[in-house]
DNA sequence: CACCGCGCTGAACCTACGGTCAGTTGGGGA
DNA sequence: TCCCCAACTGACCGTAGGTTCAGCGCGGTG
């Protein structure tokens, strides 16, 4: 069955706010990003954002999973990807970097969701919905760190610690980059990081 | 001249509405935390802050301040120690541990105000008054780390972003301990962080 | 003991925001 | 052409929370 026209139009709208709503808090933050400026952005008015979300907690929780479905995938891909660690470990840090120079605004989003905010019952639904996803991202990492190191590609330490530091990171690094005018070019930053990660910075005596 | 009376009462009463702003902070998160309760946390009515704080921006920024000094001031002696700059650096991650692991309820705060929240004019306050701060620390890691470039103790790498790395490689395990029931010991933790950065997770060929 | 005034209180005020719903509109079908 | 209804609107409501301020109690003073 095709998409119907209504579902197109359907789509179309929670898109157009979707991205407002992104917009708004990475320009306003998550705390004082309000409905009625979501909707000014989108165009529509307050009352059209309840027939496409139930309330402003889905509105977020939506957003944040569309978007960060398309980060997740192409992370993974690089992941998954054939080569060494080291090539996949570029790749993954490649990805990183370039979706969050094309979602500039996303990543005040994705920052503001690590730290739960707002009332008790919101922080509960937070914590199912977002802090899972993080915690898969570590973990998923933390497998590929594993497997490398069964392949003996890497020194044994903790997978799970390992793949933080390794996450964070690169999340330090594309932070400052997006407060930067003229960033370096990404393949610079790629090499810096992945060259401290596997070598360190010390000089081998 | 000795403290008068009136400011040893004075002193306590900031000091136990910051302490208070703290733990409520800490478990409501920024956004959150009521004047009202951390009012009755400190022990007094919601109009008393207004004595000593002009507004809960003023309350915030002066709290942060207070508290940070602390951490700043510490990590800033083991930076200054004698040493190797493997020392040093094993020296000023354990102080970092130790510190949130003593102050864990100003983790969140800490957090919290690296991204800005609020309206445009708060934003443009807490821009002035906590950014700064980060860029400082920032800056006085990457001051070492040329030092021990120059000493030729590490890499030429650039000492700016390699300090970004350092900083949030640590600031990554210490968000994950908070969030551990039994946590490895301190040392241990301290180890791999500088053990990774030091010679990176690669095993040499 | 009467008075003063400082420090504190918390009810009341006010703004801002999330959420609602009666009313409007315009596209499509009879 | 007229009617219908589903999508959309935005004024309105309730409430939460920051801020204010009139008044209270109490330690000090004459």
């Amino acid at each position: 069955m095709p998409k119907s026209k209504e579902d197109v139009v359907q789509e179309f709208r929670v898109q157009s706010i979707q991205e407002a709503a992104i917009r708004v808090i990475s320009r306003k933050g998550m705390a004082s990003a309000t409905m009625q400026e979501i909707a000014e952005e989108a165009g529509v008015a307050k009352g059209t954002i309840y027939l496409y979300f139930r309330d402003r907690e889905e509105l977020v929780e939506k957003t944040f999973e569309t978007a960060i479905g398309e980060l997740h995938k192409q992370v993974d891909a690089a992941l998954d990807s054939e080569g060494t660690f080291e090539q996949r470990l570029r790749a993954m840090t490649t990805a990183k970097l370039a979706f969050f120079n094309q979602n500039r605004q996303f990543f005040r989003l994705y920052h503001a969701l690590k730290m739960p905010e707002g009332n008790v019952s919101q922080q509960r639904r937070q914590k199912r919905t977002c802090q899972p996803q993080f915690r898969a991202r570590v973990e998923r990492v933390a497998t590929a760190l594993k497997e490398a190191m069964d392949a003996g590609e890497i020194r044994p330490l903790d997978p799970n610690r390992l793949a933080l530091i390794l996450i964070e990171t690169s999340t330090a690094i594309v932070l400052e980059r997006l407060s930067e005018d003229a960033p370096p070019p990404e393949s610079e930053d790629v090499e810096l990081i992945v060259s401290t990660l596997l070598s360190g910075i010390a000089i081998p005596k």
